[in-house]
DNA sequence: CTGAAAGCGCTTACAG
DNA sequence: CTGAAAGCGCTTACAG
C-alpha cells in the first residue's frame, strides 16, 4: 500500500468500476481464472465459468483496457490523420473509418494536421509510444518521409485518398484519370478554352488532377494556356477574386474545371456576379460531389468519389494489418463517376 | 521472465522505443530519478538531471502514456460525441475542440452517435473504464439520462450546442432567441405568411427554434398556420419534395425560415425549380452560416453561430473539470449574428 | 482445470 | 537529493 493516501481518485470508489481481483473474490476463484473466462482462450470448468460470469454480471465489471493494453502491447485504437475535418470531403471519409472501426472493436483518434509536416510529426511522436495500433493517413505531403519511418518502425500504416507510394498500403481513386475524363467530356461537348481552378500543386492530388487536365487537352490537340490556369492563393475563397480578376481582364474561358466542389461553387458565384451566365457563357465542372452540389444554382456537374467506401476500406485494411495478416502492400484504386447536371452544356 | 518467448512484439526491439529503465541505466541512475526529472515535480541535482536529459535525448525516449495512465488513473484523452461528423456544423465544432485539446496535451476520440441512444450507451460503456478522462457531448436527445448517470459516476461532462440541463456544464447559443430574432426580422421587412422548415422537434435545438418562430409570430400579432409548418420526414433532402408539394398545392408563403442552411439550400432549389424567384416571390432565411452559404445563388441570409468557439470553449471547460477545478456547473451562452445577404427582401 | 508469480512501464511514499 | 519497493490492473507460462 504505497499510496492510496488522500488522493482524489473518486472513480476508484464508485461501484461499477471493479477489477479482476474483486470479481475473483466474489466468485471464490483466482484472478487468473477470471481472466481466462474473459478471454475465452482456455478451457474453464463449466461450473466455475458460470460462477465467474455471474460475479461479473453482479459487479458490472468491464476490464480495464489500459491495463490490458499495457500487458498486451495493443490498444485497439487507431489514429486517423486528416488535413482538416473542416474540409468537405473528410467528414464522409471519417464516417466510413469510424463505422468500420467501431464494428471491429476499435476506437479512432482524430488528428487534424493542416497539411503541416510539423504537426504531423508532433502527432506521430505523441502517438507512437504504443498508444496507437496503427495509422490511417490522409496526408497530401509527398515529400514527408515520416510515414515511411513509421512503417519502418513496425507500425501498420494505410494511406488514404491522397499521397501514396508503392511501399505502403493505400486506398485511393485515380485522380489523374478522373480529371482526364472530366476534361475530355468538356472537350467532347464543344468547349475549346477550358480553364482550371487548381488547389496547390504541392499537394499530390492537385498535381494529379492538373496533369489529367493538361493531358486531356493535349490528347485533343489543344494546349494549356497559362492564362487559363488559376492557382489557389490563400484558401478556397480566393477563387472568387481570382475568377473575377480574370474575367475583368477580358479573358473569357468557355469552361472552368474546378479541382473541388467548394471551389466550383465559389467560382460560380464570381461568374454570376460578373454578369455572365452558367452554363450559357461558361460551363463549370467540379470535383467530389459534395452533398450540396446537387442543390446549388445551377446544379453542379462534378466527379464523384466513393468517400465513405474509401474510409471504410482503409479502416478494414489497417485493422487487418494490425491483426497480423501480412500481405505485401497494395494500393486499392476505387472507381469514380462523372455526374452531369446543369452547370455544363 | 515469464513470457518474452516467441511472441511477435516487434515494436519491442525497435530502437527509439525505450523505457525508463533503459534511460536510467545509460545515465547511471535509478528509474525513480529519471521519472522525477521527467515530471519536474521534485528537485534533482543539476548534474544528475543533465546526465538524465542527455540519456533521454540519445535514446529518443518518450514515456509510455499507457503505463502512466494506468498508474495515474488519467489518460489525457477526451471523448467527443457528435450525432454525425457528416453534419455540416460538427466539423467546425470538432476543429475547435481538437485545437484546444491538442494545445493542452489532450487527444480526442471521436464518436458518431447518429442521435441513437443505444449507440451513445455503447460508447459510454466502452469508454468509461477509465479509458477516458471526460466527455464532451453534442447530443440532442433530451430524454436520455445516461449523461446524468455518467456525471453521477464522477466523470467530467460538458454538453455542447444541443441539449442542456442545469446540472451539467454546457456551451450553447440561445436557439430560441436566435430564431425569434430571425423571424422578427422577416416580419419587420414586411413578410406576413412565414413558413418554417423544421428539423425533428424531438431534437431540442429544433424544438427551441420552432418555439422562437412561433413566439415571434405571436409577438407580432400573427399566428402559426399549420399549413406553413414543414416538418422533416426523412433527412434534409426531403425538404425538396415537401416544398414542391406545398407550392404545387397553391400554398404560397412569402418567406421560409429554414432551421439549418443545408435545408435552406435544398428549399431554394425547390423554389427555383417550381418557377418562382428568391427573394422576389419567396424569401429564405437559413441557420448556421455554413461556409458555402455566402456563395450559393442567391447568397443566403442566415443566422450564424460561433461554432469554432463553441468547441474550443467546451474543450477548455472540460479540461478544467478534469484537472480538478470544481466550480458549480454553468451554462455558457454564446452570441449569434443575423447575417443579411440576398435571399431575403 | 486452476493458482501463484512475474512482468508490462510507469509513479511516488518511504527511508535513507 | 536519490534508491528500493510497492502497486496500478491485467495476462500467461509454469507448475501442479
Amino acid at each position: 500500500m504505497a499510496e492510496r493516501g488522500g488522493d482524489d481518485n473518486r472513480r476508484e470508489e464508485i461501484k461499477g468500476v471493479m477489477n479482476l481481483k474483486g470479481v475473483a473474490e466474489r466468485a471464490g476463484v483466482s484472478s487468473s481464472t477470471v481472466s481466462r473466462v474473459l478471454s475465452g482462450k482456455s478451457y474453464v470448468n463449466e461450473k466455475t465459468r458460470a460462477k465467474v460470469l455471474e460475479s461479473i454480471k453482479d459487479l458490472h465489471y468491464t476490464p480495464n483496457v489500459l491495463a490490458q493494453a499495457l500487458k498486451l502491447g495493443r490498444t485497439n485504437t487507431i489514429a486517423l490523420m486528416v488535413p482538416s475535418i473542416h474540409n468537405e470531403i473528410f467528414p464522409v471519409i471519417t464516417r466510413g473509418v469510424e463505422d468500420v472501426a467501431r464494428k471491429l472493436g476499435f476506437t479512432v483518434i482524430l488528428c487534424n494536421t493542416d497539411d503541416d509536416a510539423e504537426i504531423e510529426q508532433d502527432y506521430i511522436n505523441k502517438l507512437r509510444t504504443r498508444y496507437i495500433d496503427g495509422f490511417l493517413v490522409a496526408s497530401a505531403l509527398p515529400g514527408s518521409d515520416h510515414m515511411r519511418r513509421l512503417k519502418e518502425e513496425g507500425f501498420p500504416v494505410v494511406l488514404l485518398s491522397r499521397y501514396y507510394d508503392d511501399d505502403i498500403d493505400a486506398v485511393i481513386i485515380d485522380n489523374y484519370q478522373a480529371a482526364f475524363e472530366g476534361v475530355s467530356y468538356l472537350i467532347r461537348s464543344g468547349h475549346k478554352r477550358i480553364a482550371i481552378a487548381c488547389g496547390p500543386r504541392a499537394l499530390s492530388i492537385y498535381e494529379k488532377r492538373y496533369q489529367g487536365y493538361a493531358d486531356a487537352l493535349k490528347a485533343a490537340g489543344l494546349k494549356v494556356d497559362p492564362e487559363l490556369v488559376i492557382m489557389e492563393v490563400n484558401g478556397t475563397n480566393s477563387f472568387y477574386y481570382l475568377t473575377q480578376g480574370l474575367l475583368r481582364k477580358g479573358i473569357r474561358p468557355d469552361a472552368i474545371f474546378a479541382t473541388s466542389d467548394p471551389k466550383a461553387i465559389v467560382i460560380m458565384r464570381a461568374i454570376v456576379d460578373s454578369g455572365l451566365s452558367i452554363p450559357g457563357d461558361i460551363s463549370v465542372l467540379g470535383f467530389d460531389n459534395i452533398e450540396m452540389s446537387a442543390f446549388v444554382e445551377p446544379p453542379l456537374s462534378t466527379i464523384s468519389q466513393p468517400l465513405y467506401e474509401m474510409g471504410a476500406l482503409g479502416a478494414r485494411k489497417l485493422i487487418e494489418l494490425i491483426q497480423g495478416e501480412s500481405k505485401p502492400p497494395r494500393t486499392d484504386i476505387l472507381g469514380f463517376d462523372l455526374i452531369i447536371r446543369k452547370s455544363t452544356r
